[in-house]
DNA sequence: ATTATATTTCGTTGTATGTCGAAATATACG
DNA sequence: CGTATATTTCGACATACAACGAAATATAAT
């Protein structure tokens, strides 16, 4: 790897927020509209988060329909990226804000995508 | 680890300067100076950098007379700067930059120290 | 003791970046 | 075809941060 390609990857990671996101799709993909529910961000800051993880490589991102998936790397990634990933789920393992939103998320899964996207379009 | 504590981490390694440092101590303990030395950068810009990896635990630092040398983290930092540490040196294979800051390194360790401080102080 | 050397701290300046709201783009629904 | 929904792009603003030089601190040499 370059170090222009590293530093994409640690200039990604050097937000909370970003971070935080990654820790969230640790069960599996989420939709954009599911994560700005769960940080009570602007759709557009979300949207530039979620923009600079995807150029780092740190998120894989799958269309479907009006929807837009992020997840983490898969097995297609580069050895550092899937390494890198999985450091950040094992260094962070018990800090109280992570708790909350993994309980945080879980009501956001329980809701309904389609009102939860109608509702923050209107707001 | 607390987020705060991994957040201090990835900062740490977000600029670009202070990744180049961590390769740069790859082969061993550094003194201030010869980093200075190494990078062409303002002694006290020089501090910051090694004071911002220092509180991260991304560095150790060993104080002998009035020289302070600084090296990679010791079996005993934790395991996620250990790990950390481990991945971004094999991150980092083969990078231009990283080549030549290698040579240059080579060209600053043959220095006499005492002359290099002694250069920068009256430059 | 006084001076020289080595590193850090402080104050300033310019640039980078996170945030928002509004507009633009893209896809589905009626 | 036109309207609602989902996401991104753009422009503006505030804050964060890297860089420098000068002053402060600390240790060694004369």
């Amino acid at each position: 790897m370059t170090l222009r390609e590293t530093m994409a990857i640690t200039k990604a990671l050097s937000d909370e927020n970003r971070v935080r996101m990654l820790l969230a799709l640790r069960d599996g993909e989420l939709c954009v509209c599911q994560i700005t529910e769960l940080f009570g961000l602007a759709a557009s800051t979300i949207s530039k988060h979620l923009s600079i993880l995807y150029q780092a490589g740190l998120v894989d991102s799958r269309k479907e329909g009006r929807w837009i998936y992020y997840s983490l790397p898969g097995k297609g990634s580069a050895a550092p990226l899937r390494e890198v990933t999985r450091w950040i789920h094992g260094a962070v393992a018990d800090d109280a804000r992570i708790t909350v939103d993994a309980a945080r998320l879980k009501k956001v899964m329980a809701m309904d995508p389609v009102e939860l996207c109608r509702k923050q379009c209107c707001k």
